[in-house]
DNA sequence: GTATGATTCAAACAAACGTTTGAATTGAGA
DNA sequence: TCTCAATTCAAACGTTTGTTTGAATCATAC
């Protein structure tokens, strides 16, 4: 308070970003408009420009307030398996369960928000906004040098490429995890019941582990079928 | 020319689908403006309304002109597979190889768009918008159908719930694969040298026959923990 | 040629967009 | 009470949006 110059961290900046993730979440960028955002944090429609200066600083602001926290978390719990291991190389079991694990406890969070944001990262890598985009990557810079790396201590033998497509393919399996089943089967007369949070975990971790340690293709035998 | 009444098929209509569908790949569907559009496919403003009648119907057109055939091809391998196996359950790899080889194949083929139309269809799943998905699950519902019973029947001792989250999981890692490999890893100083199409094929199908093969997840264990 | 339907075109429409403005309102310190 | 900065607010800004219009152009059949 006395320290403190004047950031009182104006309560109706809070509204506004949770407003902006959920609908960003729901409608995309382009389709959320200010007067959409403003609604629903019940705030006047010049308080974006005011707070934040424009919409795509906003959309800035949105990631940068939950992205920091789960790239740290990432990078610890990466760190505490390597200091665990001392020298020797990390099991590849752990280290996809630092990475995606990390981000399923964001996305189990559905009280403070964390399940809307990790739907609307999902969704934001599949969007190649331009600038969104530069940031995010920039954001994941350090966290993908880490894991990949520790990866490819992990599997000496397996080519770097293989790792990292299968790395890549995770990172889908996961995004359509958080995004829920209900996308494509609710028409199709399944039972579509949305999953537990509780149980998405052990489901998609079991998934993921088979996926990582599946066979090498064979791409000569392949490429001439 | 004669039995016909007057479909020319208007090469202009042929234009603005083509250019409609890369633009929507690249930018979305509210990221995409008519103006753009047709600027791109070298047509008047007002061709999309006179050809398809509102924005929103060409956004149908397009998914139209491609989803049936991929479809109807996906449904062909299957019963090629069933009638093969005559009675007997199909072996899962056979079942995966049908729905997502289709896709991939149709992926592979830059020359005639479809691999920027698997690319829109994959950023697509991803964006909830209303009449969009509806459209989808619509398309898809046969396909899920018979796609998923006959995994529930080549598996008959794995819980359903099971199957439909694994399918889904490969939904997503298909959908990544297809989107590339440059989205985050571009800034990051790795190795991002994109995937050749004969390699894609071989390379993902190993990982989701090993996520679908992956032990059962442990629930008991996992909640607790 | 002339008529007819299909297609293209430039121009305009109202609505929604992100942003800016300048005056009110607020709240704490002197 | 007065001051001053932070914040809110209604109103307007100039663009851009999807769509419509009515005349021009084209191609084909008579």
């Amino acid at each position: 308070m006395s320290t403190e110059p004047h950031l009182p961290q104006s309560e109706t900046r809070d509204r506004i970003l949770d407003a902006a993730e959920r609908l960003f979440m729901e409608h995309g960028f382009e389709g959320t408009s200010m007067r959409l955002i403003t609604g629903a944090a019940n705030a006047n429609l010049a308080a974006v420009n005011y707070h934040f200066g424009s919409k795509d600083a906003l959309i800035q602001a949105v990631f940068r307030r939950r992205m920091t926290a789960l790239n740290e978390a990432r990078l610890a719990a990466l760190d505490r398996l390597e200091a665990e291991a001392g020298g020797e190389a990390v099991k590849p079991s752990r280290i996809v369960e630092a990475f995606f694990g990390t981000a399923l406890e964001l996305a189990a969070d559905a009280e403070h928000g964390g399940n809307t944001f990790m739907r609307l990262l999902s969704r934001t890598y599949n969007e190649p906004n331009a600038f969104v985009r530069q940031f995010l990557a920039e954001e994941y810079a350090e966290v993908m040098d880490r894991f990949l790396g520790a990866l490819f201590r992990a599997l000496p033998g397996v080519p770097r490429d293989e790792i990292m497509w299968r790395f890549h393919y995770m990172m889908g399996a996961m995004s359509f995890a958080i995004a829920g089943i209900e996308s494509v089967y609710a028409t199709a007369g399944l039972p579509c019941k949305e999953e537990e949070p509780s149980r998405m975990r052990p489901r998609l971790m079991s998934f993921l582990l088979g996926g990582l340690r599946a066979p090498l293709p064979d791409f000569g035998a392949a490429a001439t079928d």
